[in-house]
DNA sequence: TGCAGTGTTGCTTC
DNA sequence: CGAAGCAACACTGC
């Protein structure tokens, strides 16, 4: 699922490999992975723009162009892949060479492409079809990402901001934390990892917590994600980067779809799944409190 | 075999 | 108003 390390690890690849370019073309099978405008306006307006910039904002990607600015969301199975134009077959939108990491089932599901003029190809494989593309003035931008809360690895965030955030909020902490509103970024994935990390479990509500515990997943926060930053994400199942490899910090976590596995911290616990609000949690009883 | 589970977000329903 | 449920999809696992 791409959350806040994963986006900014694809954000980081494209950096690399597409500011400066010029879009050529623009092929698509799923019209509907375009939010706005319509879709055959779209490949029009993109077609002959400058990629100018990349940004991450919360788990969007932000590209912007020598005019408007591309808004993407990868939602639970997206990632943007860039490869050689000629990798691709175009007949049905896979990966030709077997040797290539970019060969991997799961970036094969291309369904919108932009043809760069360097011959390579930024290309959006989604599995599940739930991710969206728009193009938009930067009045519409502000507008869509308004109500997202401060970004967790940005240094204006810090345990102040963090209680602020958290202030009228009722409800389980693990609830609270996938809220974007309150920090961007974080999903299911990070959310049991923080917890786990901090040592408080997921179903305990926000207002009993003590300002020692608050502190405690404050740190939590900035020292998973960036932990996950540097080993470029987790791939326990469609996550990949733009070189269609898999995150690292996969093999490193401690709880998430660990349900049944022993605690890796070594306390002879093992690893509870519980439902909160329609979502798996992941946790260890006996560390977490 | 078939159906629940997977998880993000926005929309609908209560 | 806010919380809960569901739809958007497709594949995996029991």
């Amino acid at each position: 699922m791409p959350e806040l390390p994963e986006v900014e690890t694809i954000k980081r690849d494209l950096e690399k490999e597409v500011v400066g370019r010029r879009i050529t073309a623009v092929e698509g099978d799923w019209p509907k992975t375009v939010s706005e405008p319509e879709f055959a306006i779209f490949q029009k307006e993109v077609t002959g723009r400058k990629i100018k910039a990349l940004k991450r904002r919360a788990k969007n990607l932000i590209i912007s162009l020598d005019k408007e600015y591309l808004l993407v969301h990868f939602k639970m199975t997206g990632h943007m892949l860039v490869a050689d134009a000629g990798e691709l077959h175009k007949d049905h939108w896979a990966v030709k060479e077997a040797s290539s990491p970019l060969a991997d089932r799961v970036n094969q599901f291309i369904h919108l492409a932009f043809y760069l003029d360097n011959g390579k190809v930024m290309a959006l494989s989604d599995l599940r079809k739930f991710a969206r593309v728009s193009l938009v003035s930067k009045e519409r931008l502000d507008t869509l990402l308004a109500h997202l809360g401060p970004e967790p690895l940005e240094d204006d965030f810090d345990l102040e901001l963090f209680k602020k955030q958290l202030s009228g909020k009722k409800g389980y902490i693990k609830q609270i934390l996938l809220q974007q509103e309150v920090v961007a970024g974080i999903g299911n994935i990070y959310a049991d990892e923080i917890l786990f990390d901090a040592k408080i479990l997921p179903l305990r509500k926000v207002t009993d917590l003590s300002n020692i515990e608050l502190k405690k997943i404050y740190k939590s926060i900035v020292k998973i994600l960036s932990k996950a930053v540097d080993l470029r994400g987790t791939s326990t199942s469609d996550f990949r980067d733009a070189a269609g490899e898999k995150g690292k910090y996969t093999d490193i976590r401690k709880v998430y779809r660990r349900t049944g596995e022993p605690c890796l911290a070594g306390c002879g616990g093992v690893v509870q799944r519980v439902k909160i609000s329609g979502r798996s949690a992941h946790y260890c009883p006996n560390c977490q409190k």
